[in-house]
DNA sequence: TAGTGGTCTAGACCACGGA
DNA sequence: CCGTGGTCTAGACCACTAG
């Protein structure tokens, strides 16, 4: 298992400005600097500054240098991530809380959105998903059996998303989300702790795996005021 | 003048892609094939390939070869939107129809959000926007004076980013949304003639220019039951 | 085994920015 | 002017994939 030289560059000073010794607007060592350091050629130095320009971490100017960057944090955010991950970003303790589990056919709808033949089963499973305590989302979850032989409660009370990339050895490619304001009827209302008709947001959401099947559908009810949505967009 | 060679290469391959010459899955020439029909050096056509694999048009397979993405309709669409664009998308008849249009300092959070020194100028403009006669949005935009220096009501009573790009040539780069749910208020319920404490999709929006600046700062309040916001996300 | 992309070298000339 | 990054060469060896 050999790691190739310009991943060592790069991770090196990948970790100089995770660590803030390096900062926005420093100008790290030239080219010539870095080929010498690290006793390789000018080429595989430009192959490990191209790779952290292309992920937003250095910009450079002909004649000048190469200087730190200072978006990294917000262009991460824009991926895809689980419900999990995103409060660990915000160090915040996740629990989930498991209202039901069950195996059913799926309704014609639920068939529609997971690709699936009629009268072919999936699991249905609600859950309470809260932040250090607090309820924030009460999502109804989708799944098809086919993909998830032998799903238990527990995996589903801790990440979903571990579970499939770890476990089942899935690769997750990505959503399509719809997000719109609805105004809290009596089940969301029980279940999150707010008044009825109070806004929330209403998510629905369909994951697809690298192969082109999608396996989750799942409609969500966050709380508006624990929860807002930032998301980036390209012209 | 002169362009690089790679960058030849790049749009020439681009364009067969974007002529359906090249489609879905089909393999492209060999590093190797390319260097000879090219008349240049391997590492230059990798530098053309490289660029075009950053881009989501190619990607590779170590020991088979290099292919055609399909992806690129799909990144295309999740990309940023101006409400007139989404609404042609959909057949709908925009109308615009400005509440207020006022120069004004910038607060304390339009000026951070904006980028401004303390007493710059801004525009604040409150717009209402109806598709096919059906009031969906209220807006407040703020536009800095500096960027906007002969800004009129009429201009942005039409498609403001259309203004931006064609007329002050400038070039849009990206936007980062805040989406939340909110119970309409007053002046809210007023404009969009909707209930109060009806559940509204407040969406926050800073746009930036190539150059990094940002160019608008706009606060709006979307009807829940004419509005949803779609979007892709990718793992 | 032959062909592919992945990594890497030791040079070179150019255009740009600042002193 | 010198130092910077931008482009480019003509090789090399490796790891992976397929027949």
């Amino acid at each position: 298992m050999r790691i190739p030289s310009y991943q060592l560059i790069e991770n090196e000073i990948k970790e100089k400005i995770k660590k803030s010794e390096l900062k926005h607007g420093t100008k790290i060592p030239s080219e010539n600097d870095l080929k010498e350091t690290y006793g390789v050629s000018r080429m595989t130095v430009r192959q490990a500054l191209n790779n952290l320009v292309n992920d937003g971490y250095l910009y450079r100017h002909k004649g000048k240098g190469t200087f730190v960057n200072h978006t990294k944090m917000e262009k991460r955010i824009q991926g895809l991530l689980s419900f999990t991950e995103e409060m660990q970003l915000m160090n915040r303790m996740v629990t989930n809380k498991i209202a039901s589990f069950q195996v059913m056919k799926a309704t014609e709808e639920v068939a529609a959105k997971l690709f699936l033949g009629s009268g072919e089963e999936v699991y249905r499973i609600e859950r309470i998903r809260s932040a250090d305590g607090v309820p924030v989302l009460y999502e109804t979850l989708y799944l098809p059996k086919r993909i998830f032989k032998d799903l238990t409660e527990s995996i589903v009370k801790n990440s979903l998303y571990n579970y499939i990339e770890k476990e089942l050895k899935l690769s997750i490619n990505f959503s399509i989300q719809s997000i719109e304001a609805v105004n809290a009827n009596q089940t969301v209302s029980n279940y999150l702790g707010i008044a009825l008709d109070y806004a929330v947001l209403h998510i629905t959401l369909n994951t697809f795996l690298d192969n082109g099947h999608p396996f989750e559908y799942v409609s969500s009810y966050y709380r508006a005021d624990q929860y807002r949505f930032i998301q980036h967009a390209f012209r």
